[in-house]
DNA sequence: TACTAAATTGTAATGATTATAATTTAGGTT
DNA sequence: AACCTAAATTATAATCATTACAATTTAGTA
């Protein structure tokens, strides 16, 4: 029953259904605040201690293949995660690194379409500095979220 | 007289003119196909045997702090780079990996502004299959520009 | 021409991601 | 319900982009 919303998400598309991503997508369908694979092996160690890194990314990689999750890459760091709902963008604070979700559509998808070019995903990415920190410039401490 | 262009457009914003930054600034003008720092590195490293890749990457790093050039993180392995010309976004074909220039402008930027966050950049990358890989579908081989 | 802060260089370190190979398991079949 | 097999998981090692560091050189000013 717990898990019983993302066993149906993995028949749909006909991978098999393992305890290990069962996990990472009820992770990521909690944490919405775009976390790192170290960020989500970590934390899913605690309680599954048998956990390896690479299943988080083998995991990461399949669940992006059938278009169960997004990957950002909005940082250049590292790559984030994101589990798949409403088309939205993302906005990445360059003072507390937050990154935040903009919930718009870009219309101009059209153009590209009609240069004849197949699109797969949209991924708009805006860097500046978020409402947070405008308010308070003195605020010096890195939140990296 | 070659590279005045280049000495111009440092001495704008008050940084240094070093012979390093000077190629590899030329060098983006010149290969506009978002190379990477490593790509630049050996490129110029043929006729300037000294060049250290450090330099690259600081050199890289100024540029885009003083907005001369774009960093691109549509990869997701590493970062390319783009001289800064008018405003455009960026298109990387899945099957052939060539990144393409789509020159858009995405006017939904109000929307993040209303919320109050300050945008400084902003990248929008579409993800796909390009018109050339389109066409030829038995083409194999994977060209990586 | 001399001075100094900044830039360059080479090397080593870091950190994200991938490769590999051995072990285990999901899910279909007898 | 036990069995099979391809696929998934695991631990470890390797790779590759990027950054840190410390010594040397240099751009630009006095």
């Amino acid at each position: 029953m717990m898990y019983e919303k993302y066993v149906d998400l993995l028949k749909e598309k006909s991978i098999k259904i393992t305890p290990q991503r069962l996990e990472i997508l009820r992770y990521l369908d909690k944490n919405r605040n775009h976390p790192t694979a170290y960020q989500i092996y970590t934390d899913l160690k605690e309680n599954n201690p048998s956990l390896s890194k690479t299943t988080v990314y083998n995991s990461l990689e399949i669940l992006n293949k059938y278009d169960i999750i997004n990957t950002i890459s909005i940082t250049g760091l590292e790559t984030r995660y994101d589990i798949k709902n409403i088309i939205h963008h993302h906005f990445m604070c360059k003072k507390c690194g937050r990154i935040i979700d903009i919930d718009i559509e870009c219309p101009n998808i059209r153009k590209t379409l009609e240069q004849g070019h197949k699109i797969e995903e949209v991924q708009v990415q805006f860097r500046g500095t978020c409402r947070n920190c405008l308010k308070d410039k003195e605020k010096k401490t890195k939140i990296v979220i």
